[in-house]
DNA sequence: CTTAAATGGTACGGGTCCGTAACAATTGAG
DNA sequence: CTCAATTGTTACGGACCCGTACCATTTAAG
């Protein structure tokens, strides 16, 4: 599946996803946490907690507290750095995996409806 | 310009636009206040706080103090509706729709970044 | 006129998130 | 062995946002 995509439908593929999460998704995510969660499952690892805080350019408890929330939701999972003991490392799930596809369908779905008008 | 979009493309230009946003944006706008925004300026008039209300699935209140912040910073305006003098009208202003603008090259600029690997 | 309905705003108590500053555990340099 | 540097976490006070309940203004019905 493949969409054409303008400036002026970019902007309303970001309003329409943007009032989707307002509206409907349950207990929805921060921007910061769902950056978090992006990047984790979207970018290379290993994740450290010090490493997001500077790819997000936010504080290290910004980034504790987001995985505490998260954690307690399965999306995402922590490991001691078995080479280096000071290091934790950021952890993808299944539950977290499923989140972002589903995520993914989502924004998808959204683009297209908008398409069809 | 134009893009085309598969599900992981779409996927990684909404990491993407968020990472932006969490990373660069100034006094970042919360989820909602963005949605309020982008409501006002891409739908048609005429918006009422009510109407945005029950579009965006939120209370009164939250409409209302986004409108003062927002107002403030000039990005939207507030007018009482002669025709029915309990009704406020929510209507766009120069800052805002340069605001806007500038939203919708950002977003364009990162999807045509992740284009470009 | 009187009164009920509708609209937007405000007060309030509660929850969440934030950044700074401290802290514990671990590592590596000397 | 000692001690400074690094990493993640916790404590704390403050800022912000939320929804419910109430209030003031305006409209329309009777």
């Amino acid at each position: 599946m493949a969409l054409e995509l303008t400036t002026a439908q970019a902007l309303q593929l970001w309003q329409k996803a943007n009032l989707h999460f307002v509206r409907d998704e349950d207990p929805d995510l921060s921007m910061r946490q769902m950056s978090i969660l992006l990047t984790v499952y979207l970018e290379a690892p290993p994740h450290t907690v010090r490493g997001l805080a500077s790819r997000l350019n936010v504080s290290k408890p910004v980034i504790t507290r987001a995985l505490d929330s998260m954690g307690k939701q399965n999306l995402i999972s922590r490991r001691r750095d078995d080479n280096d003991r000071r290091n934790v490392l950021i952890q993808r799930t299944v539950e977290g995996a499923l989140f972002i596809e589903r995520l993914a369908d989502t924004i998808m779905a959204v683009a297209s409806r908008q398409e069809q008008r």
